[in-house]
DNA sequence: TGCATATAGTTTCCTAGGAAACTATAATTT
DNA sequence: AAATTATAGTTTCCTAGGAAACTATATGCA
């Protein structure tokens, strides 16, 4: 039986490992991404740019699970790091373009380059099969808790 | 062959999935521990001192792997909520010793339950087997990687 | 004893994102 | 046409943690 006061250990939870481990998977990234002066969040964007070509701000946001604020900070650092040109609409005034600048087409297979190396790293000791199995398992996670976006950090 | 370009899906990444995931299983949590007006980081921190009893900032910091300033202002807000005591050292008046206060001690099992609540919410459709798997492997990469500490957000 | 060094913890500065207020522009309603 | 409403994006305020400077205290060594 079960005492009000019993504390099951930390240990005993998968959302503790998970994130133990997505922490030190998302820093090691940050660190590799460093060295080319970009953060997660300014990849995840610029990746999505690159997926999706030119497209409004708030376009952006919905897809990452933004908020409007935050992709206008983004979108400004990456446009003064110029890996992001911004055009504005003469037909309405309040629309704006982004798209990945030629520098930042330029630069993002080598920061994919890094996500792979960085996924290798951490994973790789995997077969085939397992990471298959662990990337159907956490995709049913999302589906079934009706996960949107991407994660940004 | 690869070409240069060439960009690997991001859904590709076991990374990805699990950061997805795991901020998922971070927020909602956070808006569970929300309704007792504490956050993930002050959970940690408190789960920690039901485990060692008293002790010093410094040594919360070490097991957390947070900074001591960061442990100097979690410990204030916890001091300020009276749900931990802080008693400074007269024979060494640098020394410090935090503990839960009887408040603290009388909140922590229902913040466990709702970590409980919590990972079942995301992982309990999983049988005991693949549960146990899933947490030997992300175990297995946090002993392979050498990580420490634990996840604080 | 006195000065350099080490240690414990705090404070300041910086960055980053969310919430909400705000600005600018366009569309709709009356 | 004027006023209201809706939309796109920006700015401000707030919180939070890391890095590094800083304060206070104690220890070691000359």
């Amino acid at each position: 039986m079960k005492k009000i006061t019993d504390v099951s250990p930390l240990e005993a939870h998968i959302g503790y490992w998970m994130r133990l481990v997505s922490n030190h998977v998302s820093h090691s990234f940050s660190l590799k991404l460093e060295a080319h002066g970009v953060t997660v969040a300014e990849w995840v964007v610029m990746r999505e740019l690159w997926e999706v070509g030119e497209v409004a701000p708030s376009v952006l946001a919905d897809n990452l699970g933004l908020t409007r604020g935050a992709i206008s900070k983004l979108i400004e650092r990456l446009v003064n790091k110029e890996l992001v040109n911004r055009t504005f609409s003469q037909e309405d005034r309040r629309f704006q373009k982004t798209a990945l600048s030629p520098s930042g087409r330029a630069l993002l297979p080598r920061l994919a380059e890094l996500a792979d190396q960085n996924d290798a790293q951490f994973f790789n000791h995997l077969d085939e099969h397992q990471k298959n199995d662990l990337i159907d398992l956490l995709r049913d996670v999302v589906q079934r808790q009706q996960i949107k976006g991407a994660p940004v950090d």
